[in-house]
DNA sequence: CTAGGGTTAG
């Protein structure tokens, strides 16, 4: 009986084998049928044969030599292919390896588990491994669980990692310092700290050292846990010991307390490595530079950044995009674009947030025209400009007035292929309304809706200020119930326009009532909308109740701490000085706050409304002073008797 | 091993 070419597979000449393949594919055209169309056979799910029949000869020495056997071997690639998710799989598996007896090893098993089948799906390779350790004379090495758990953990199956490591533990395989440090790195990035210091535990006992990097995904696993107080430990022990903490270690530590909020402290250990002769590097910089930046703190991202210059480390785009966006924020736009420049003299190229922040900076600082020709040259670049670049031109154009021109490039943006987005519309529609023109903007807020732009809170909002602001209180109402209706819900600015209007027009009641409906959905109220309340309400000649409300709102954890200054301006403004001295003692007698902070607030507030004279007979009196040291005495004089004097 | 896409509105 002839040699069947299957069983040449299964032998020793398995190899040269794989070399004629690939010397010779069309081969392939000879084997047998099982293999030629596995699917007819029911081994494969695709008739194909994948790729990895050829790949692995195609270039060897990529493939780290303890692998090099399995990568090498043929059946390998189809081995792998049975790896499909199918129902049949573990049946194929089975008949394929008792077909070209494949004896299953740790080592291989391991190795099919590193392949990309089993990334995409942590089914696959949970079966998979349940399906080998039920095979006849084999049982799991170390590695074969590392494997499975660093999957699981991939897909962030962490209630399944759980399990699997649960019976990793039981099993009592003995720890080796390459499994150790996987699991410690990988657990340590998800966070699993209980596990993972379980594996440290059993490292020690083994008498395994922990190398630095041992040591690092320690600390970096306590640090993702946010056990700052541990890794600082971790990193003492390190100080004190034989292994003494690198450029990583002190990295992961100050990612640790940059994380925790504590940035200060980041910096503090920047300049501790500097001390001790560590060398920071672009990565310190980064991980201290992207904390500044989200905590707001443009000038340390700025101070960071320079420091690298100075080091000169290379600089990542993304430090430039930092400080550019940053210096933008902060209004300095000139600033902004020096930086801009060294970035492009470094060889970095720009991209469309860089340019949008420069164009929104350059249109808020009132230099439109600078912004316009950077908008021109981010075309020139190459650059796309996206919705964001739209909304900061359109809105720098609206905000001073140049309607025409907002309108012209909102038309531009849909022209080529952006949507104009309700962001867009609302800063045209507040144009066209703080300019008086609300027919156009009744018609942009139309538009909106017929072009499928769904509006926002804030494009009521505009177009209701716009009412407010022009005497159509009424108009506001209408639209307010219209919102409601649309399902858009209010905000707290929705509300804060429809009182001061209502106020406005003298509406108080009206007024009031809006603000239960607020309080009542659970909107907290801001400054801007307890000013628009209290001031409406001491301008109506209603102090008392003003007062009543905002003591009401301590109970809410909210404390009005402006709304007094601005309850006296706006009385001292209107010259109701009576008022604002009544108000003034009534704040004191409820101790709301001591009198002589009452004092400098009215002072201020007479000054400011230009009313000189009794500025200057306040600061003359005792009036308002509630403790006289000299004598030891209790003393206050109502603010009231400065008229009455 | 440690860092990695921001930017627009009242």
């Amino acid at each position: 009986m002839p040699m069947s070419p299957m069983r040449i597979l299964t032998g020793p000449l398995s190899r040269s084998m794989g070399k004629l393949f690939h010397l010779f594919p069309s081969i392939a055209v000879d084997l047998p049928k099982n293999l030629q169309s596995p699917a007819s056979r029911g081994y494969f799910a695709n008739p194909i044969p994948p790729p990895e029949w050829v790949e692995p000869f195609t270039d060897i020495s990529t493939v780290p030599s303890a692998r090099r056997d399995f990568a090498a071997s043929p059946w390998v690639g189809h081995i792998r292919a049975l790896l499909d998710g199918s129902p049949d799989m573990e049946a194929n598996l089975h008949g394929f390896c008792r077909k070209f007896m494949i004896k299953l090893t740790p080592n291989f098993v391991s190795f099919l588990l590193k392949g990309d089948e089993m990334k995409r799906s942590s089914d696959i390779a949970l079966r998979f491994f349940r399906w080998a350790s039920g095979q006849k004379d084999y049982r799991h090495g170390i590695e074969c669980y590392v494997c499975l758990i660093e999957i699981l953990l991939a897909c962030g199956d962490t209630g399944r990692v759980k399990g699997v490591f649960g019976e990793f533990r039981d099993v009592g395989l003995l720890m080796t310092e390459s499994a150790a440090n996987s699991l410690i790195r990988s657990l340590g990035n998800v966070g699993m700290v209980e596990e993972l210091l379980w594996v440290w535990r059993k490292m020690k006992e083994n008498g395994i050292v922990p190398s630095l990097y041992t040591y690092n995904f320690l600390l970096n696993g306590l640090v993702n846990s946010m056990f700052i107080d541990s890794a600082e430990k971790v990193f003492e022990v390190m100080e004190g010991g034989s292994i003494s903490p690198d450029t990583v270690s002190y990295n992961t530590m100050i990612k640790g307390y940059c994380r925790s909020g504590n940035t200060e402290k980041g910096i503090k250990l920047l300049r501790e490595m500097e001390e001790r002769t560590v060398e920071p590097d672009k990565i310190t910089y980064m991980i201290l530079m992207q904390a500044c930046y989200a905590r707001g703190d443009f000038d340390s991202c700025l101070r960071l950044y320079h420091e690298m210059e100075e080091k000169q480390l290379e600089i990542p785009p993304h430090a430039y995009s930092l400080v550019i966006t940053g210096l933008c924020k902060d209004g300095k736009c000139m600033e902004g674009y020096s930086v801009y420049n060294s970035m492009v003299k470094n060889g970095c190229k720009a991209n469309v947030a860089i340019y949008t922040a420069l164009i929104d900076a350059y249109a808020k600082c009132g230099s439109m025209d600078e912004a316009m020709r950077l908008f021109e040259k981010m075309k020139d670049d190459g650059f796309q400009p996206d919705e964001v670049t739209y909304g900061a031109v359109i809105n720098g154009l609206c905000k001073l007035g140049r309607l025409e021109e907002a309108m012209f490039y909102s038309e531009h943006c849909r022209d080529s292929g952006l949507a104009v987005n309700p962001t867009m519309y609302s800063c045209l529609i507040d144009g066209y309304g703080k300019a008086g023109r609300l027919d156009e903007a009744e018609k942009l807020f139309e538009k909106m809706g017929e072009m499928g732009c769904t509006r926002d809170s804030y494009c009521y909002n505009v177009l209701m200020d716009a009412y407010g602001k022009h005497g159509k209180i009424d108009d506001a109402l209408t639209l307010f119930k219209r919102m409601e209706y649309e399902h858009c819900d209010p905000t707290v600015y929705t509300f804060t326009i429809l009182i001061s209007g209502l106020f406005t027009e003298h509406r108080n009641e009206e007024a009031l009532k809006l603000w239960d409906v607020m309080v009542d959905k659970g909107i907290t109220p801001n400054v801007a909308c307890i000013r628009a309340l209290s001031i409406g309400l001491c301008l109506s000649g209603k102090v008392a109740r003003a007062c009543k409300i905002l003591d009401e709102l301590a109970p809410m954890g909210i404390i009005p701490d402006s709304a007094t200054e601005d309850m006296l301006n706006a009385l001292c403004k209107a010259g109701r000085i009576k008022e604002a001295c009544k108000l003034a003692d009534g704040i004191v007698d409820r101790g709301r706050e001591i009198p002589g902070k009452i004092r400098t607030v009215l002072l201020n507030a007479l000054r400011k409304a230009g009313n000189v004279d009794l500025a200057l007979k306040l600061m003359h009196s005792k009036i308002g002073i509630g403790y006289d040291r000299v004598h030891s005495i209790k003393k206050r004089v109502k603010f009231r008797t400065l008229l009455d004097l």
